[in-house]
RNA sequence: GGGCGGUUAGCUCAGCUGGUAGAGCACCUGCUUUACACGCAGGUGGCCGCAGGUUCGAGUCCUGCACCGCCCA
């Protein structure tokens, strides 16, 4: 063995090696019929690799790893999903500096440049997820705009409009003025902007002029579109107003006051211009009060005719001549500074326009109910606990799902039109209207929300709508990790998509991970400068180590960021690189068996077991950074100071069964770390001198219940040596094997140790004045549960014992 | 505005069902120990955010407050 680790070239070889061998494949080394079944959450085709990618994948590959030894037939599911307006944008992006838009080439075009495009650029993140060790069955790629995956999503689609969930409706969307078309609430951000907010004065139209309802609005050009104004019910201020009619400034149209519960009185005048085509708020009370809808601002986010002498306008030009205009006659009130947010598009920054569209929407009540049931019986469960909660409130709230698109890369809706306006929907290109044969059929533009294909993510991929040998075995899965703010638009739907589809859940379990925040405790930002490439950590320390950094610091919801906890794993792997080293360096012609004959051979395999109950329980409750605290323990204290140091003088001796016992025990800390750890284990584990298989497929060690009885027969030792250590003072010990693990690992001959007696006296004493004083609370004696009192009566023998000895 | 999470050693964080506050890093002191100085041993360092309450006993449970952050609108 080199006598330095080298995670570089060793990672890359392993990664490679497993891969070649099939190893990653669906079923590679299973030992037992059940299934282990992760799908990755498909990132997008032309995104990289991100932080939270990183640790989601250092999750699943310990889950997939540590079920695929346990001898499950795993599969873990790679892909990628389309990214419809992302990836439209970057193309749109790549014509327009050539000074061409799409619609200079034209759909077909567009769509095969788009192809080309991904061929020579896209599809990244698999790559980077391979040189992070993530065992996923690579072979089984999938992409949302595969030709089965597309059939996949138009029988879906065929299914719910059968159902009749499926319904195109004007309504009220996010509307992307440059990119033209709808986009979903995850790809609008919110940014804080300073605007001015007016008070203007809507004068009653049986009064004086000076009368009125005063409302507060940041978008006095939609004043156009003012249908009526609208008051809390129970607001005393406009008890006299409820009913009556004031005039909107400009247009002079009267409107009248109605009375909406959802109305905040806190806000500006208690007063809410109504103006159902440019505010979602408005659209609903509009809608519950039968008021028209009209709308001034066009599909480009200028005026449109609508807006009659403002048509062509800005909205800010418009608004300052509809300010102008109120300011002439006194209506305005009041301007201040107001900062607030403003919904702007995730891709292009334009700011974002509520308009009124006519869109393809699903109906979510009824899909949603089953759903809803699975997570109630907790057939699925959220983890943590908090996100469970949010998932069924979030399904039984679920507003209908707009899942219409106006862009050209995606899946086209399978309807089409006649010229007698009948509809057609069917999963292949018809060649006749149904309704009445005609032929001469055009396709709706529209194309699917990217999100409609990712819910069919956990069948799509294994050929559904087909009954493929895959679907029947791998169907329904286990588990699913994920992000937070994903829950909405992904989890949640592929519940019901997977119970709507195949009458089954497609996961048991739903992990949302931590958030990965830059070092400053915020989120990551580019414009900060704030963001890290887990591609630099992992060329830096080492995949094992960003992995085990990662799932080290992921205990709570939003987690910084830390070099130092990937430091702290590539330690780990270095120690590990060492102690295989005296271990392999002095064991030539010796196999692993196991032989454990004294005391501390016994005892590190008592707390290997120990640390694999740890482990499997930590993995069975998620908690990925208990089990880096369990293995970087076991490794540094248990093995390597204790085990190791106890044995070192059998080793040098080449005492055969010390030896052997010694493969045999370093065997089951690599299986313990391999789901973490894999590169530098499966590298141990190929130097190792007898070996049946791959580190990879080996078998996670069995519970082994002989030594468990010995987990504690280091501790007199270790007390001793403490105490040795602190004072110079030597505690007599029981047995000849407690006295020579000692002198092997203390070695007080070498030690040259301050004689801190006094001082170790004066601890000593304090801790039996401690437990004095507790034993003599009768209180505590008489409530305390007595095995309490009966340890507090035993640590003060103990501390007298050791004051007595020191004493000498 | 709605939903969450956090506040413990200089820094980053553990502390499960209440029973003497821990780890890693940093710092200090030793150690040319034939696996490892990317190491070993020891040490310094905490009114566990604030205020109440429950309890023989509270970092842990309850109530309120403050501050920081995340997600969503």
């Amino acid at each position: 063995m080199d006598s330095r680790y080298d995670p570089g070239s060793v990672e890359a070889h392993w990664q490679e090696t497993w891969e070649a061998e099939g190893l990653y494949a669906a079923g590679a080394g299973a030992r037992r019929d059940d299934t282990y079944v992760i799908c990755v959450p498909p990132p997008n085709v032309t995104g990289e690799l991100h932080l939270g990618h990183a640790l989601n994948g250092s999750i699943q590959d310990a889950l997939i790893r540590w079920h695929r030894m346990r001898g499950f037939d795993t599969l873990w599911q790679p892909g990628y999903d389309h990214a419809g307006i992302s990836t439209q944008n970057v193309v749109e992006k790549e014509l327009a500096r050539e000074g061409r838009s799409r619609h200079d080439i034209g759909r077909e075009a567009f769509v095969e440049l788009t192809w080309e495009w991904l061929e020579k650029t896209g599809r990244t993140i698999m790559g980077q997820f391979r040189r992070l060790g993530a065992s996923l069955d690579y072979s089984r790629e999938r992409f949302t705009m595969d030709d089965d995956y597309v059939r996949a999503v138009m029988t879906f689609f065929v299914r719910l409009w059968d159902r009749g969930w499926i319904y195109r409706a004007n309504r009220i969307v996010n509307w992307c003025p440059f990119h033209q078309t709808a986009i979903s609430d995850l790809e609008v951000v919110h940014e804080e902007t300073d605007d001015t907010l007016y008070t203007i004065r809507y004068p009653f139209a049986d009064g004086d002029g000076h009368d009125g309802v005063s409302i507060a609005t940041v978008r006095p050009a939609t004043i156009l579109a003012d249908v009526g104004v609208a008051v809390h019910p129970d607001d005393p201020r406009y008890r006299d107003a409820l009913g009556r009619e004031v005039i909107v400034p400009y247009l002079e149209r009267r409107v009248l006051v109605i009375a909406d519960e959802r109305i905040d009185r806190e806000f500006g005048t208690g007063a809410l211009k109504v103006t159902p085509g440019h505010d979602p708020l408005d659209f609903d009370i509009g809608r519950d009060h039968g008021l028209p809808e009209p709308m001034v601002v066009g599909w480009d986010g200028l005026m449109s005719e609508a807006a009659g002498d403002l048509a062509g306008l800005t909205q800010e030009e418009a608004g300052a001549r509809v300010i102008a205009w109120a300011e002439e006659r006194d209506l305005v009130e009041k301007r201040e500074p107001y900062r607030h947010s403003v919904g702007t598009c995730q891709r292009c920054h334009s700011r974002i326009e509520p308009l009124i569209s006519l869109q393809w929407w699903c109906a979510m009540s009824e899909p949603a109910a089953p759903a809803i049931a699975a997570l109630q019986q907790r057939r699925v469960r959220y983890h943590p606990e908090s996100q469970h909660r949010f998932a069924i409130t979030s399904l039984e709230e679920a507003p209908d799902w707009c899942i219409s698109r106006q862009l050209w890369w995606g899946h086209q809706l399978p309807i089409w039109y006649c010229p007698d306006g009948h509809t057609t929907v069917q999963v292949d290109e018809p060649s006749a209207c149904a309704e009445c044969g005609s032929a001469e059929l055009t396709r709706e533009s529209d194309v699917l929300d990217t999100w409609f294909s990712s819910a069919l993510w956990p069948f799509a991929t294994l050929g559904w709508p087909d009954e493929t040998p895959e679907l029947a075995r791998y169907y329904s899965g286990n588990v699913n990790s994920t992000a937070r703010e994903i829950i909405r638009l992904w989890e949640n739907r592929m519940i019901w998509t997977g119970l709507e589809a195949l009458g089954d859940i497609p996961f048991t379990d739903v992990i949302i991970h931590s958030t990965v925040l830059a070092v400053d405790g915020r989120r990551m930002s580019k414009s900060l400068g704030t963001g890290i490439d887990p591609m630099k950590p992992i060329e830096e320390y080492g995949a094992d180590a960003t992995r085990y950094g990662l799932l080290k610091i992921s205990s709570t919801q939003d987690v910084r960021f830390s070099y130092g906890a990937i430091e702290e794993g590539r330690k780990l792997a270095i120690k590990l690189w060492n102690v295989a080293r005296l271990i392999l360096q002095n064991a030539e012609g010796v196999t692993a068996a196991l032989a454990p004959r004294d005391l501390e051979e016994r005892w590190i395999l008592a707390r290997l077991d120990a640390a694999r109950a740890e482990l499997e329980d930590a993995w069975a409750r998620f908690d990925f950074a208990e089990s880096t605290a369990t293995l970087y323990h076991l490794t540094f204290d248990d093995f390597c100071d204790w085990y190791a140091e106890a044995i070192k003088p059998r080793l040098y001796d080449r005492n055969e069964a010390a030896v052997a016992t010694a493969l045999a025990a370093l065997e089951r800390l690599l299986a313990l770390l391999h789901p973490v750890m894999p590169h530098v284990t499966e590298e141990i584990w190929s130097q190792l001198p007898v070996r049946e298989a791959r580190l990879i497929v080996s078998p996670w060690p069995e519970p082994d219940g002989r030594f468990v009885a010995d987990a504690v027969a280091l501790d007199r030792v270790q007390e001793a040596a403490q105490i040795f250590r602190r004072s110079g003072v030597q505690v007599e010990l029981g047995s000849d094997d407690e006295r020579r693990i000692f002198a092997a690992v203390v070695r007080p001959e070498k030690a040259r140790v301050d004689d801190n007696r006094d001082a170790e006296v004066e601890r000593l004493r304090k801790e039996v004045a401690r437990a004095e004083g507790m034993l003599a609370n009768e209180r505590f004696v008489a409530n305390a549960p007595p095995e309490v009192v009966a340890a507090e009566r035993e640590k003060l023998e103990r501390y007298r014992r050791e004051l007595a000895a020191l004493r000498g």
